[in-house]
DNA sequence: TTAGATTATTGAAACGTTTCAAAACAAGAG
DNA sequence: CTCTTGTTTTGAAACGTTTCAATAATCTAA
């Protein structure tokens, strides 16, 4: 690999004319620069990453650091967090990380976000500094250099319990998430909330817990059904995923959604729409999000730690499962 | 940020017998070894990856890179990749670029994976080295350190307009993509060679073209219908998203599938199996496919060039859309 | 012309590691 | 004791850049 002093050599220069052509200095005269490049592009000349990170302390690369690639949720949030990173000039790389986290560790990106239940609080808390500021999607901390953007959970929650009640459903059931997830538990949290403020009484049996997947939701449901003889008139699950499950184990059981069982979902993921019966559920709006998460961390890199990002926007949606 | 300097004076040892005692060296005794580690972690220290990867000329990480985080169809293959990648004890980035290119260019990957149309063959043809193994998925390049994991797409639109023409089908209909995707006009090519072998006549003006999302394919589709008095009695599609566009303007038009007109989708993307009608495709086994690429750069890393990577499964998938 | 100011170029140190070769130390053998 | 051998530790160079400070070259004005 051809390096900026084979560059200089080439283009009877010194090394440290070769840089500052090649980093386009105003000091440098048209005609040298002109040489300089040219020398550069005859030996295939590419820079090296590691040794100018390493001079300059930072890397103009911000990471998202996420639990895995699975799950049709990703993409969207992505997207939002690569248009503004694309429009501050830096790059993006996207790591799933369940173990070692060796680019979020040694500095590597001059920021992260995270969206990764594999991580824990502290290590997140000890990784944050001045040099890499943080913006955490999945939990709250508190730390000068994290900078948290969450959702509105509970007031998600609280749409689709109105939403229930306003229609007259007085049981109401809840499938949870496992333990780990702060979003599941906070719209745990939400409904019971909720339920209080309409009040609903909370009946502890109908809460019952899956994975976040539709399969466990469909073998938690159909146990469900199959040990209650009384059961609520409607359902809200954690994500749509579960929703989903919930809906197909009932329909097993011959229980007709929404017309026994109305059913209400969160995150409104593509499938939703598509489903048969096309999913209630309330909608996050996952690009934004995703800008809301990487505004706030070029802010910080910016320097600037003293304000609150913008909440996130949720709304409920209303199809046919309700 | 502590450096390994720091951690040498912290523990009382030169900086050299530091660096073998965090790099587990055998050289050094167990006693020194947890004198240094102690000092480590006392001062907080992180080892920096820069600094490393330019003394060792090497990151052990892999890039996948593709052309945005759009599409329902990145996670899966993703995820075949992550484990290869996971076993042989790298990590990978995922980097969306449609431009600067900086991860591929400087040197910070030490394999990369291209899924990203964006990414011209002779630039990819200029980094390929050595130090530096490429696999491509999306097109066909001849040099000793790229290796191509492609589709087998002729294969794939043979099934499918095998299927059409088992059923009596006699003029078949294909909606293709934009002509710069390499699949798409595979797919085209292998359509124009499925017709010849199945002694069907090629009607030129019944291969229309979308760009590969379903509302293109929609407009497209909806144009046709209304400018051509008879019609195919079956389309093949390109991707699922477009079969689904199509199935929605032919809907519109009050043409129903598949009784009038019969659809058959390519990927088996998620949503396919629920869509209405859920959609006859062709289906690729999309984390294999990301096995297969990761292992071929494993391989290449291993200075392996002589083998060709084997081929990815391809299947027909007869659902109710034909 | 020439001193002084301005512009262009260069040498060398530094960034934080790894690793070779040399040095220091410890232990056995004579 | 001293010599050898083997083990553990260390000093210093190197990786490829950037950038400060110093030098060289060019220009301006009296």
């Amino acid at each position: 690999m051809p390096t900026l002093k084979d560059v200089a050599k080439e283009a009877n220069v010194s090394v440290s004319t070769a840089s500052y052509a090649i980093n386009g200095s105003s000091l440098i005269t048209k005609e040298t620069k002109e040489k300089v490049l040219s020398a550069a592009k005859k030996i295939g000349y590419r820079p090296n990453a590691s040794a100018k990170n390493l001079k300059k302390n930072k890397s103009e690369i911000i990471g998202f650091f996420l639990s895995g690639f699975k799950g049709p949720f990703f993409n969207e949030i992505l997207e939002g967090v690569q248009d503004i990173v694309i429009k501050n000039g830096y790059e993006m790389v996207v790591c799933a990380s369940n173990s070692k986290h060796r680019l979020l560790v040694e500095s590597y990106v001059d920021g992260a976000i995270i969206l990764n239940f594999h991580l824990d609080d502290y290590t997140i808390d000890f990784l944050a500094n001045e040099k890499m500021p943080i913006v955490t999607l999945d939990r709250e901390m508190n730390n000068p250099y994290i900078k948290n953007v969450l959702l509105q959970n509970k007031t998600g929650i609280d749409f689709g319990v109105k939403h229930l009640a306003d229609n007259g459903h007085r049981r109401i059931g809840f499938i949870g998430g496992s333990y780990d997830s702060y979003d599941g538990e906070m719209r745990l949290a939400g409904f019971k909330e909720s339920l209080k403020k309409y009040n609903l009484i909370l009946n502890e049996n109908d809460v019952i817990r899956a994975e976040f997947t539709e399969i466990s939701s469909l073998l938690v449901m159909d146990q469900y059904i199959k040990e209650n003889e009384t059961r609520p008139t409607a359902f809200i699950c954690a994500n749509d995923e579960m929703a989903m499950g919930a809906i197909k184990a009932l329909q097993q059981n011959g229980i007709s959604v929404p017309k026994d069982i109305a059913v209400v979902g969160f995150d409104d993921i593509e499938l939703s729409k598509h489903f048969d019966p096309p999913l209630s559920t309330i909608r996050i709006q996952k690009k934004l999000w995703g800008k809301t998460a990487a505004e706030a961390l070029f802010k910080m890199l910016d320097k600037q730690y003293d304000f609150n990002p913008p909440e996130v926007p949720i709304e409920f949606i209303h199809r046919s499962s309700s």
